[in-house]
RNA sequence: GGGUCUAUAGCUCAGUGGUAGAGCGCGCGCCUGAUAAGCGCGAGGUCGGAAGUUCGAUUCUUCCUAGACCCA
């Protein structure tokens, strides 16, 4: 027999179910569940690996639902899930972290501390956080291997990756490159475009227009506009659009070049003449004095041409520093312009500039923009809001650098790239063209190397003797290379043990690790391989594993996770079928505050997940997910939010407990009360269940939770609105008929599967009302059964759609009752119901009669409305008055009298009215015909005594009289309800016998004795007496029975 | 400057080429043998603005405005 426990509060639930999981380690069950599958059902999952050095915080909440949603979904259709945890070890973040708790600033500072020491700290600090998450994630019911977790920093994990670095290198995609890459300062090492993509702010800059003299001209000048004044001492050349117009413009006694498109933009209100104009072509070649003079090299300081000239903002005229711009880096090249770079690696000017050595550049500004106003340079300056990348970790400003570095050349493959992620489903879909694909339409090649310290060792030596560069795969090939075997065969895949490590090349020379370490994005993005330490180990998985048919993160992974790995897998696996290495990808949106701004450490205004879950439970924080809107969508956190959205949890643990108290008291045992005919609403809720288990199903299957929540919330409702509440009486019977074990074991079925379709959703919940109702031949946890199967053989369409009229119709006339005032408790005679179906069967018209409380149900055609209904005539006064003029008036005074004649009259008139499509009148001896529509037309009226409701396409009418019987019965049906309250009051259980004692006014005492019976059947009172003394009763109190006294007693039976 | 997305009730959000929806909040009721629960009704909307396609546009198209994210 199942427990019918009742649900403790749901944090106390919670822990109860964690406790519970624990002890009988339902998480690994569950996860071993479908092994026998395997080779034919299986679910691959990739787990988008955090990184552990910093605490959960709200924002990872976000993926981490749905990455737990679709596989327990998935696990309980019987696929095979292997759900590994992973970890992100390598890289900035970390090292940053590190170099703040040791108090260093750079590298030179990490150097003298010791590579070794720093690196140690490095891999401890990964897990310096980790049992958070792993305190964290069962909390919230989200489960994972984590005891097979990869690990990004291990030997294995490295190996895999420098297997497929051999690979990308055999393929003559990895090369060395001289180009202009955004450069971390502080960090003091390129980034990657993907890393950049994560740092963009908006930042104020200065915005200065200075003046280049024109060598060869009378006081005249460019106009050269820029936002970084630290990069012109570095200028070496102008760029203008050949194709524009310039414009020479007399202001005082300088003459100035620029746009002639921009002039009134840049000078404003000042006074100024044009002077000339010439087009750009013709400034080429030009001969300028710049500020300051760096080089002497002769091809310097003239003006060139550059297609990325434009003229929306500036002067036209591009100041040009080929050290610190792409675009200025290609035009030194095709020019043959000087490289000018004062700048060192930490970014700060050198001895070569004097002015500001020893400063950081963006320092510097202010210091040369000084200078320049005083040697009179500058035209005007101000500031300028504008996007800037910064140092994703660090926050300081990127420069363009042009640096040294080893590249994939992505761009070799961009066309496999797109068409594999052609085959790829987003969800949202606009993000594979959109987002995505624009992104990789616009490819570039893969920065790969990084001048830093804790992270996979780039594994190429070059000879110090012949330069032959080498690229090793393998520890195998490794000792086979190495000068020292033996060391070898041990070391430590990380620096500085790794750069000790010497190899004989061909020649006979010795070869060095060159010094760099790689970008972690490549890490995380090798998880596919890697994580099986795959081709070394573990063929068989990897090939069962790959690829992904789900994974999940946040849409800031756009350009990182979801890249990396398109990228790597494409470049590795040429011969595998697109889509790879992943089939579906839910993008989930970002977490925001109350007002809408992203929620980030810097603004402070970061949610703590625990204070969410220790307030309001597991549950209520998924279901606030699941229901509220799409994934991808942003969301607002408001705590208070997740209250509101509760409400269907509620529900459910509200229907469960009206079960578990009766199945409960009458020790229901589904294995011996067997069914032998369902009654109409069993039938109904059944069917209404298959239609939820189909719509969930399909739901989760296109990835749209949102759809799967409203079609559960949809069906709870039903349950409880509808079938729950119509079927009480049906649960409180004292002997087991056929309809109360239906009853019982439909709610019970029903409950139970519920249960299960709830369990992927809210976990803990769905657990508790399983284990409640569970059998012991049923698996022990929810999470071990099978997802619902819709039984199509249970589900009647006609049967639903007779329902839905029938619950119609109750809600027209339960708004007649409201506009009547006439309350539910008081019997009415009658409802007509006035519809273009047919009427339903006797057993819904008995549902709908005792939800009305009316007597007599009837249908009424609507060719015939005139036995409830009166017809009035309304007129257009403007249409009478053009027609009838003076007559105007008496028409309608004899129109308001026709309103006020006999029924039958009126209805006699309308029907003549609506044979010829007109009304014929006479006033004073005229005869006038008032036609329908225009002039005239007829409106029903509920007859005296009648009050309408309406709800879709039909109409209710209820007959509002109340004559003594009904008064009566209305009387009694108060009198019970009282009875009950005071039953709640004195404490009584529900199936408590009692002694019933009243005193009462003559209206309510002969009510009483007529109707008896039915008082102690529904208060179940052994005995009703009428007594004035209540000496012996436990509990007594003055009623007011709608508006006469009464006075009960009451005693409980043992 | 470019790209993508978003704009629907006071709030959070569904949805649709044909009379606009839910939850919460608000107002008024109701019901109660689920009982500190539950239900109904009502108020509240130019479906961001403009134009176009269409018999009909909140829905499709274009433009504009605002916001978010991304890129430059």
């Amino acid at each position: 027999m199942p427990k019918y426990g009742k649900l403790p509060d749901p944090l106390t639930l919670e822990a109860e179910i964690l406790q519970f999981w624990e002890q009988a380690t339902i998480p690994k069950k569950s996860l071993s569940r479908n092994e026998k599958n395997r080779a034919k059902k299986r679910f691959v999952f990739y787990e988008g690996p955090p990184t552990a050095n910093d605490k959960p915080h709200f924002g990872h909440l976000i993926p981490r639902v749905y990455k737990d949603l679709f596989p327990r979904y998935k696990l309980m259709q019987g696929y095979h899930v292997i759900k590994k945890g992973g970890w992100d070890t390598h890289g900035l973040p970390v090292e940053l972290k590190v170099e703040k708790e040791l108090g260093l600033n750079s590298k030179r500072e990490i150097e003298a501390f010791g590579v070794e020491a720093f690196v140690n700290k490095c891999k401890e600090n990964v897990w310096k956080f980790k049992s958070e998450w792993e305190r964290f994630d069962p909390r919230m019911g989200f489960w994972y291997d984590q005891e097979h977790a990869y690990i990004t920093y291990t030997n294995e994990y490295i190996e895999s990756v420098w297997w497929a670095l051999k690979k990308i290198w055999e393929k003559g995609l990895l090369y060395k490159g001289h180009k202009v890459l955004p450069y971390c300062p502080r960090c003091g090492t390129p980034l990657s475009s993907h890393e950049v993509a994560q740092g963009y702010e908006t930042t104020q800059d200065p915005s200065i227009f200075l003046k280049f003299k024109a060598r060869d001209l009378q006081d005249t000048h460019f106009l050269v506009w820029t936002t970084t004044p630290w990069t012109v001492p570095s200028n070496v050349a102008l760029a203008v659009g050949p194709s524009y117009t310039y414009a020479k413009v007399q202001v005082g006694s300088e003459i100035f070049i620029l746009a002639h498109e921009l002039i009134s933009q840049v000078l404003g209100t000042e006074h100024y003449e044009i002077v000339g104009t010439v087009r750009g072509a013709d400034l080429v070649g030009m001969r300028y004095e710049p500020p300051y003079r760096l080089s002497d090299a002769p091809g310097a300081y003239r003006v060139v041409a550059a297609d990325f000239v434009s003229l929306e903002e500036g002067t036209g005229i591009v100041h040009i520093a080929p050290a610190f711009g792409e675009e200025d880096y290609q035009v030194g090249q095709a020019e043959g312009l000087p490289f000018v770079n004062p700048v060192d690696l930490e970014g700060k000017f050198t001895m070569a500039f004097p002015l500001a050595a020893g400063q950081f550049v963006k320092d510097a500004d202010a210091v040369i923009i000084h200078d320049l106003k005083h040697r009179g340079l500058l035209y005007k300056s101000g500031t300028y809001k504008h996007e800037y990348p910064f140092c994703w970790r660090c926050k300081t400003p990127l420069l363009y650098y042009a640096l040294d570095s080893y590249f994939i050349r992505t761009t070799a493959k961009q066309n496999e790239i797109i068409e594999n992620n052609k085959q790829i489903h987003w969800h949202p879909e606009h993000f594979r063209d959109g987002r995505f694909g624009n992104f990789l339409e616009t490819m570039k090649d893969w920065a790969l190397s990084r001048d830093r310290y804790w992270g996979t060792p780039l594994p190429l030596w070059v000879c110090e003797q012949c330069q032959r560069e080498h690229c090793v795969g393998s520890r195998q090939e490794l000792i086979d290379l190495a000068l020292d075997k033996e060391k070898a065969r041990t070391v430590e895949f990380h620096r500085p043990w790794i750069d000790e490590i010497l190899l004989r090349c061909s020649c006979g020379g010795t070869m060095r690790r060159v010094l760099y370490v790689i970008d972690c994005w490549f890490d995380s993005g090798m998880m596919h391989t890697a994580q099986w330490h795959y081709p070394f180990e573990n063929q068989e998985l990897f090939a069962e594993q790959f690829p992904a048919d789900f994974i999940a993160e946040g849409l800031d992974q756009t350009r990182g996770w979801f890249y990396s790995l398109l990228v790597t897998s494409t470049l590795l696996y040429e011969e595998k079928p697109y889509p790879h290495p992943y089939r579906h990808v839910v993008v989930t949106g970002m977490g925001l505050d109350e007002s809408g701004k992203k929620m980030s450490k810097s603004l402070g205004n970061v949610l703590d997940p625990w204070d969410v879950v220790n307030v309001y439970g597991a549950d209520a924080v998924r279901w606030f997910f699941y229901s509220g809107s799409a994934p991808w969508r942003d969301r607002r956190l408001d705590p208070k939010d997740i209250v509101e959205t509760r409400g269907v949890l509620e529900t459910v643990r509200n229907v469960y407990s009206f079960f578990a108290l009766y199945a409960g008291i009458d020790h229901f045992d589904p294995a011996r009360h067997t069914v032998s005919e369902r009654a109409l609403l069993d039938r109904w809720i059944l069917s209404r269940l298959q239609y939820a288990i189909s719509e969930i199903t399909r739901a989760l299957d296109e990835y749209e939770p949102v759809a799967a929540t409203q079609a559960i919330a949809t069906f709870v409702d039903e349950l409880s609105n509808w079938y729950v509440r119509n079927s009480r009486a049906r649960f409180w019977g004292s002997s087991w008929t056929p309809d109360k074990i239906s009853a019982f074991a439909t709610l019970y079925e029903v409950l139970l599967a519920l249960a299960k379709l709830l369990a992927p959703f809210v976990p803990f919940l769905a657990e508790a009302i399983y284990q409640n109702l569970k059998t012991d031949q049923m698996p022990e946890s929810v999470h071990l059964c099978d997802w619902p199967q819709a039984n199509d053989k249970l589900r009647d369409e006609g049967l639903e759609a007779q329902m839905k009229l029938a619950r119609q119709i109750v809600t027209a006339g339960l708004q007649a009752r409201n506009k009547a005032q006439i309350k539910v408790r008081q019997p009415l005679a009658l409802a007509v119901v006035l519809s273009t179906r047919p009427p339903l069967d006797p057993e819904y018209q008995q549902l709908i009669r005792q939800e009305l409380n009316v007597k007599q149900l009837t249908w009424l055609s609507q060719d015939q409305p005139f036995a409830f209904y009166t017809p009035q005539f309304e007129y257009e006064k403007s249409a009478l008055g053009k027609d009838l003029r003076s007559l105007a008036p008496k028409a309608v005074h004899i129109l308001e009298e026709l309103n006020k004649a006999e029924h039958e009259k009126r209805v006699q008139l309308v029907q003549e009215l609506k044979a010829q499509h007109k009304l014929r009148l006479t006033i004073e001896g005229q005869e006038i015909e008032l036609p329908e529509g225009t002039h005239i037309r007829v409106v029903l009226q509920p007859r005296e005594g009648y009050v309408e409701g309406s709800e879709a396409d039909m109409k209710v009418l209820l007959d509002t009289r109340i004559d003594d019987a009904l008064r009566q019965e209305g009387l009694v049906r108060e009198f019970v309800r009282l009875v009950q309250e005071c039953r709640k009051e004195a404490g009584f259980e529900v199936s408590d016998r009692i002694e019933l004692y009243y005193e009462a006014d003559p209206e309510v005492q002969t009510a009483l004795e007529k109707f008896a019976q039915h008082v102690q059947e529904e208060t179940l009172a052994v005995t009703l007496q009428r007594n004035s003394s209540f000496e012996r009763v436990e509990f007594t109190k003055e009623l007011d029975v709608n508006g006469r006294r009464a006075k009960i007693g009451l005693i409980r039976k043992r």
